[in-house]
This record gives structure tokens, C-alpha cells and sequence, in this order.
DNA sequence: GATGAATGAGGCTTCATTCAT
DNA sequence: CATGAATGAAGCCTCATTCAT
């Protein structure tokens, strides 16, 4: 009668919210959102309905929380990746694009929610979505408009979407192929950047690795 | 054995058929896949849950000749623009580039249909989406190849999803934006066409108009 | 202008009838009553609804009409064998067992509407399939009414269903095995034969052959 | 990871399968399969469509639940009927077919769904009840291989078919009578023992009761 | 008479969600 | 807090039947 919630209480809680959440993520990344029920979550997670109400809303707010995780994760491997890149702002872009593209190879189920299986699930997911990309978007915006002087003109909102629908796009692709037929993610990273990079009109050195 | 079919009969067949495709693609557009149900066609339709299954095998039947439909409207409008662009093939591209946009952005239900509602949908209309969104793609590739020499070395699949993505998203994004806060649709088909181009390593000349 | 119907329309009629007909217990005999559709008996029959529903009153009526064309295919093979068999009762009646039997056998289509597909169907059609089985119970109570002297006493009406049921049981699964692994039919209409002979109490003699 | 399943939920559980199935079997027994619509049963049992689906597959397997408890019930009143016969095996075999007639005189609603009702349902079903019948029809010929030598030579698989059907369809046609009208049960199930057993060729003391 | 497009009632089934234990 | 049985709305689809041509 004395403690409510003792810390381990808390911790069983997390564990189980977390066994949720992680086979809602591998579920809704091979099957998609529709395909995905609550009844196969609860199995995957060897938890119950009951439990599956407790810690979350309903099913879309599974989803939504899916993809608050995935975009985390994004964000520290991006930061990361940026803060080892030095104070060059093109270099700095140069090498996010790598990173977010490495980790969407190496995570095909995140990156399916977050680039194909989230598209078309009504408003509010829509809108979580697109939140996650738009920060992508923002970045890139921010950083064009940093170093504007070194670049040519443009339209730096449509540039931004262009360079984050030339990742995703082309990540979805490749994910979309058999694994034995794929490029190297490397190679794939590699290249995208590439893309990206002459497409701002970024000087010839920052192109190469 | 005495009437067969008549010219009129077949007529109002087509325009039954028609006018059911043409609901569930605005409807498709609007709400998405899953939340367009037969029942809510039929009825913007004016006909009947029996005679959508005679003109569709199912849901995904109708889905599927929406996406070629749209299909279809795209490579004519792609086909007369590049026809009207004479011989050069990066004068081509950037024509077709542009009018890719301008169809999506006169047709945001096809467009919607096309970037977004038909990811995750099962593999069957996957792969009828894939085909379509490949043949852009590969038109791309093919176009890139020709001028190879013209170009700066670079893997040309990626770069043709690196493309056909650029497109997508950023009429997509734009799409989502309410009307009156758009940039004209001609000031984004420029700087996504100027974007593409210059990825490409384009030569400065062709990046304008 | 001048005759209504002439003798080649009248045939003519018939003959599309008979299609529908033939299609129609084809089709009973190897899916069953629900699982054959009109469209399917129509296109079996290179016919069309219309014609169905304008020789038929409704899917109902067409088994009904198989139902009684069985019959009396039936009875004129049971007639035949049975005038072909002499006066005296009981060689009539293991005539008729073996004559029925082989009439089975040569048509199982036929016989699985009779036995097996037309249970279960409704008031109506279990009636007509009722009377076409009374109807040979009937024939055995009676002859078995008329040479009551010769047999020990009986409950005649019990014996007379007891008698139809091992016929059509013992052909029924005798058409359910492998065609391969089935006795020869003259066996078993012999072994049926003889069943029925002994069971209502016939001398030896008539056992055999 | 509190409550497991307490004893009174199981008991709830096996009350509320009960319930369905027993609302199945009389109305499969008064309508047939197909006539038994799944909302029917629900309603019948005071239960609802989704109760519906956690405890059965589908319509065809509650159908195979009922054929499973008939025939379970059926083996146990032959069982008992055999044990209380003694060690003659032809004093077994008329006891069993009186318990048999018996029975299904007093369920008319199983028996129906036996004999009549189960007849041309697809694979499955008939798999279930052929293995149901089979199971009489091999009881009948191990006892008669039993004692081949105190019988005359027969085909004894025929002989087991024919048995069985004579049971069958005499219950059957006796059920399909007006009450008022019908024989007493006991003298039903003495008539067909008789015909039976006289069939087989059995001594003339056994075929009194 | 013949044709086949059109209709719509109604069946089966799934699954998100609730709530008693 | 955990469990899982219970609910019922709603979707997809089939098919017997009608009727305009």
C-alpha cells in the first residue's frame, strides 16, 4: 500500500510498452499498415489486447508512435553523422544524405513505414508524417539558405523536396530489388549524394567521397 | 440469335464502365484506397453493387485500371510535349520534366493516386504501380545513356530514381500545401526541371527556359 | 405473318430447352445444386439468362426438371428389364435391382443428382426427389404385397425403404471410390441383388443369377 | 502475468461454444446448411458474429463441430448397446441397429443433418461424414468378417454399404412422416434388424427380438 | 424469341475496441 | 496492471432474377 509505482514497476512497464512498440515496427514494415492488426501485434509481442489499449490509444497511435521512433533514430544518426563532418556546411550535407541512406538500408523495415507503408492512412498519420519529413526538408532549407552566396540562385522549398524525393525515391527503389541484385548501399549513398550535391550546384571537390 | 450487339449497347457499356472508373478515381484520389469502399463508388457513380462487378473483378481490379488510365494520360502528355521539343535529348528532358509537373498539378486526385495511395498496397497493384513509375524511370535511364558522353560518369539507375523521386515528392509536397500559399505551377516545373538538369551536370544553357 | 409457330421453331425450341437441360444436369451431378450457377449452366450451354429464364422458371425448376427427366429414364430402364424378365415376381424384382444398379453406374452424373445432391434443398425440390423414391418403393411394396404368400410376414412399407436404401447407398459409395479400386458394376448389382433377395426372406433358387 | 485462466472462464467458454453449437445443429437440422445463415445461429444462441468467429473457422466448420458431436453421441449409444448384448456377434449386430434406429428417432434434428443434410457440402464436409458413415459401415463388416463362416459367402464391403443404407433411408423416410402416422420406433427398429440380419443370412433365432 | 447488362438483397467474414475477471 | 472473451459495425462479393433492346 505504500510505493504506487516502485522503479522496477516502471521498467517492466517500458519493457512491455517496448515489446509493443518493436513487433508493431517489424509488422507494419513487412505488412504495411492494413495488413498489420492488433490481435498479430500482440502475438508477435507475447503480450495480450488488454495490455495493447493500455499503453496506446488504438492502432494509429502505434503507427504514429512507430514513426516518432523511427524519426529519432534518424535524427541521432544524422546529428552524429554531421557533427563528425566538420564545419563545412556542403560537406555537411554531403554527408547526412550518406547517413540517412545507410541507415535506411540498414533498417528496410523503418525505412518501409517511413518512406511507402505510411502514405495513404487518413489525416492524422499523414500529418505525423509528413512532420518527420518536413524536418528532413527544413534541414536541408536551413542549409542551403546558409551558404546561398556559394550557390546559384534557386528556389531553395522545391529544392529541398527534390533532394530529400531524390533519397527516398531512390532508396525505395533499391529496396524494392532483390538483395543479390542491389547495388552496394555504399555505392548507393554514394551516388545519391552525388546527385544531390551537383544539383544545388555544389563546387566539383565536394562531389567525391 | 437475332440481335447481337448493337453499336448502342456497346456504347452505354463503355459509358457505364467509364463512369465507374472515373468516380473511383476521384474517390481513390481523395480518400485513399482503403477508405474508398465499393459502395461509396457505386454510388457517386449512380450504379450498382452488381454491376461493378461485372465491369471489375474486384477492388484492386478497379484500382489497377485506374493506375493505367493515369498511366496512359501521362505518356501522351509526356509524348506531345517531348514531340514538341525538337531533337536535342536534355531539351527533351526538361520538357518532359515539366510537363509531368504540370499534368500532376492539374490532376492532384491522379496525382495523389499515383505518389501516394498505391504504395503498400499488396503486390499486385505494387507492381502495376512499379511499371508505371519505372517506365519514367527507364525513360530517364534511356535518355541518360544516349548522352552519356555528353554527361559526367554516374550510375545512371540511381540517378533516374534520384529524378523521377525529385519530381514526386516535391509536386507532392507542393500539392499539400493549400492553394493559395502555392508557388505557380510553372515557377515549380522550372526549378524542378533547373534541380534534375543540373544533377544530371547539364550543360549551363540548357538550365533555362 | 401467316403461322405462329411452325414445327421447325417448335423444335427448334425443344432443342434449346434440351441444351439448357443437358448443361444444366451435367453440371448438378459433378458441383451440386448450389454450387452450379445459372450463368455457368447458361454458358455450358451456349445460352443466355434470358433464354434460362424464359424456359425456366427459376433455377429451382430446372433441377426439378432434371430431376424428372431422371426419373423417367429410370423407370423406362426398370420397365424394359422388367418386362424383359417374365412373370414371376421375385426374378423381377432382382431384374429391376440390377437394372437400376447398372443404370446408376453407366450415369453417375445422374445418380449423384438422385442420391446425393438433391438433399437438403428446400420443400419443394426434396418433395419431387421424395416422390420419384416413393415411387420405386412403391413398385417393391407392391410386389411384395403380391406374393406376400411366398415370404415370411413383414412391416412391407419398412422393408420396401429398406430395400431402396441399400440400393442407393451401396451405389452412392460405390461411386465415391476411385474408379480404379471400384468392384466391377454386375458385381455389385449382383451382391446388391442377392442383399435384398435374402433379406425378404426369397428361397434360394432366386439368389443366384 | 496476474490472472491466468480462472476455472470459471473456461466453464464460460465451453458454455457460450456449446450454446453455438448446439443452436447450429437444430437449425442445420431443421434447414439445412445452406438455409443456416451464420446470422441465424448467432441469434439463435443469443451470441454475436464475432463469439461467432473466435470459436469456429468458418460456417463449414461448425458444421463439422455438429457432425463430430452426432457421431461421437452416436458411438456412444451403439457402444453401450454392444456392451449390454453380450458376446454373440449377431445378437451385437441387430442391438445395434435398434440403438442406432433408436437414436436417431429421438434426434431427429441430428439425424436429419446425417443422413440428408450433409450430403454434396464440398470436400470437407462429405471427408467428415463419409469418415462418420464409414465408420458404421466398417463396424458392420468387421462383425460380419467376424463370422464369416456361420454366414454364406457375400461381398462383405457391399453388404456393410447396404446395411447401412437400409437403416438410413428407412429412418429417413420414416422421419418424413406425419408423426401421427408413424410406426412405433420399437417396431421400426425390430423390422429393419430384421430385414438386415435375415439379409446377412443369419439363423432363424436371432431375428426375434 | 434471344440477348446480356443491370440490379440489390444478403451472405460470410474481419478486426478494432471494450470490459469483466 | 494483465488478460482474452465478447461485440458488432462494416466491408467485399455472389448470384438469382428482371427488363430494355
Amino acid at each position: 500500500m505504500a510505493y504506487r509505482t516502485t522503479p522496477k514497476m516502471v521498467e517492466r512497464k517500458q519493457a512491455r510498452r517496448n515489446a509493443l512498440l518493436t513487433a508493431a515496427i517489424r509488422l507494419f514494415g513487412r505488412k504495411g499498415f492494413h495488413a498489420t492488426t492488433v490481435p498479430k501485434i500482440v502475438a508477435a509481442a507475447h503480450s495480450s489486447t488488454g495490455s495493447f489499449y493500455f499503453y496506446f490509444k488504438n492502432k494509429e497511435d502505434i503507427f504514429a508512435a512507430a514513426l516518432e521512433v523511427i524519426g529519432e533514430s534518424i535524427s541521432q544518426a544524422l546529428n552524429e553523422a554531421i557533427a563528425a563532418a566538420g564545419p563545412e556546411v556542403l560537406r555537411q550535407m554531403r554527408t547526412a544524405v550518406k547517413a540517412l541512406v545507410r541507415f535506411l538500408a540498414d533498417h528496410p523495415e523503418e525505412a518501409r513505414i517511413l518512406i511507402i507503408e505510411s502514405s495513404g492512412l487518413g489525416k492524422r498519420l499523414e500529418t505525423v508524417r509528413r512532420n518527420l519529413v518536413a524536418s528532413h526538408t527544413r534541414s536541408v532549407e536551413h542549409a542551403l539558405t546558409a551558404i546561398r552566396g556559394q550557390l546559384p540562385p534557386m528556389e531553395t522549398a522545391v529544392v529541398a523536396s527534390c533532394w530529400v524525393g531524390a533519397v527516398y525515391e531512390s532508396v525505395f527503389h533499391w529496396l524494392e530489388q532483390p538483395p543479390d541484385q542491389r547495388l552496394p548501399a555504399g555505392q548507393l549513398a554514394q551516388a545519391i549524394a552525388s546527385f544531390n550535391l551537383r544539383a544545388v550546384g555544389a563546387p566539383r571537390e565536394v562531389l567525391q567521397e
